[in-house]
DNA sequence: TCGAGATACCTTGACAGGCGAGGTATCTTG
DNA sequence: CAAGATACCTCGCCTGTCAAGGTATCTCGA
């Protein structure tokens, strides 16, 4: 496990969200854009990657199709949904409070705080 | 499983290290700690808060000593130890890069990007 | 032409962490 | 004396990650 991957945990659903809101997309290319995004630093697995597809497509945030390439191997392609990007608005939000929460949980306390 | 639980995962041993970075403590202090950290918003559970503390003490991260309160329930105390302190400042080290990585993918990318 | 590497998909099974549920014991307070 | 706070702990389930393995097509250099 790379030294960032257990807390990225839990962020899956949304950074592939992410990567839908603007347009329609598949595995590999998210998958390549990932980690062109963050230098090589994160690297989604791909049975992360296909799992996710499928939870995320068994609760209606993504719907999906085969492309019409006439060339190459076939691409099955994600789009997000009314309720995906509902969702994902609320994950953003969700994120953001967690940030504030972690970022206040992971200082050193105050010495001999009252914690009653 | 609270709204963000699920975010929180992974952060688990460093919020117990941080809070024992000042002091010494035990588990159902901790507890309350954060709950009052977080003005209840996040609730570290006793399941997960005594798995942790096993995991960390298993490590060396930190230490154990029965309280000697004369009165009340006794209180199992934890010390971190020198390589639990080393290890805290890795794990902030970590959360700060995360923080970054995370914001930059929860993003949405600029539509047709080139993700060759 | 043929093999290697890129593109592209997918599943299985093991593992780890979170946590609901349940259990024990002591002290305080009405 | 009962209820609630303080304080500890374990078992077993669930979920998400991912190493490993598998399939198929295309491209390009030797």
């Amino acid at each position: 496990m790379s030294i960032t991957a257990d807390l990225i945990r839990g962020h899956t659903d949304t950074i592939i969200l992410a990567a839908l809101m603007s347009e329609d997309s598949y595995g590999y290319r998210i998958s390549r854009m990932i980690s062109k995004k963050t230098d090589g630093l994160f690297e989604m697995k791909e049975a992360t990657l296909y799992t996710a597809f499928k939870r995320l497509e068994e609760q209606g945030y993504i719907s999906s199709y085969w492309g019409e390439e006439g060339t190459g191997a076939r691409r099955r392609y994600y789009a997000i949904t009314a309720t995906g990007r509902e969702a994902y608005r609320r994950l953003m939000n969700e994120w953001a409070a967690a940030e504030a929460l972690i970022d206040k949980l992971i200082n050193p306390p105050v010495p001999d705080g009252n914690y009653t």
